[in-house]
DNA sequence: GCCGTCATGTCCGAAAACCGCGAGACAGGG
DNA sequence: CCCTGTCTCGCGGTTTTCGGACATGACGGC
């Protein structure tokens, strides 16, 4: 019974403009979830997935971590891209993951190009799901890829706050860059 | 991707009459897997399904435990009772090996009894299965288990060698203890 | 006696279902 | 004609489900 001891992980709640969120982060300071608490099922369900009944024990993160989130939504939007991340999840999931980080904040990619960035420019509806199945929402920035005609289509916390992210990001370095990053609907 | 680390065990290689078996202990000393060497995939598929991926490096197990194996081939039956046994495997699975334990040298049981002795009198079919998933061969005596009219049925290690040992285990001690411990067929 | 039948737990492979898509066809409405 | 909304279909990983195979044995029919 006892599996090579489960991982140790601690269990940070922390309030945001849109709600508050669970940070999970390991003994190395790494983040390894990352969750708003209304869906925190879904985000123990991803944990047990990836890392097998991993001990979860309430507690703080690291300040550095902590400082982090908080300028971003304080809108320092750059100020998650040094946070080190690391999931569980197949090849082809890590590989999407890996390719959202690479989305500037303000900016958003169609599922399309998201699956082009990877080398597979057919699984597009492969990507959508590998997005959804996201255990570190907000930092590994699953909310900028949008439908390729512009709409949200979907989140895993509500596409309310898909929308509240993306126009946080939006409103920063307004909209002259030349990119569509203000085609998604504001309602 | 790293899961917990894979725990560290010891492979160390003893000869038996009956051919050279694979003896796997952890740091306590703790008997992980016995099997003979020309099964050797079949145990590493065990180990593999019950640890994942543990890392097997070869060397000499405790003095204790060599010589307890020695002992027992050498005609010394209960030499293997005292050694303490670690398994994974499920709930069912560790209530068979466990009640595995407590048959004594040059006695056998049917599966029925078996299944009777775990409290689960029909589940006479699935004792089969678990008795061939054992990891942990002659010192988890499942060799001691036969057909309720006595034929072998059958052994991971191959019949050859199931009878080899209840012919081993039968002939210290002589038939006249009252038991159906004769039963089986010799060829 | 010999044979088919059924109960039982676990693993394994195959197949199907599930989708946070997107392109193309088509019908309406200005 | 252009633009838009709706519908259909193919795409491709991942997860779930399902069915079979087994180290048996008790039972009911022939």
């Amino acid at each position: 019974m006892k599996k090579t001891q489960p991982e140790a992980f601690t269990l940070d709640r922390i309030a945001t403009p849109v709600g508050e969120v669970l940070l999970v982060t390991d003994a190395d300071g790494t983040v390894r979830a990352f969750d708003f608490t209304d869906y925190e099922a879904r985000m123990m369900k991803l944990l047990a997935r990836h890392y097998g009944e991993a001990r979860l024990t309430p507690g703080r993160a690291p300040q550095a971590v902590r400082n982090a989130v908080a300028a971003y939504f304080d809108g320092d939007l750059t100020a998650l891209d040094g946070l080190a991340v690391k999931t569980g999840g197949t090849d082809f999931q890590r590989a999407v993951w890996a390719a959202l980080r690479t989305i500037p904040a303000g900016r958003t990619w169609s599922y399309g190009q998201l699956a082009q960035a990877i080398g597979k420019p057919a699984a597009v509806r492969a990507v959508g799901l590998a997005n959804g199945a996201n255990p570190i929402g907000v930092i590994v920035p699953c909310h900028r890829v949008v439908g390729a005609n512009g709409t949200l289509t979907g989140y895993a916390g509500g596409l309310e706050r898909k929308r509240w992210l993306l126009a946080h990001e939006a409103s920063q370095d307004g909209p002259d860059d030349g990119t569509q990053q203000g085609a998604f609907a504001l309602d």
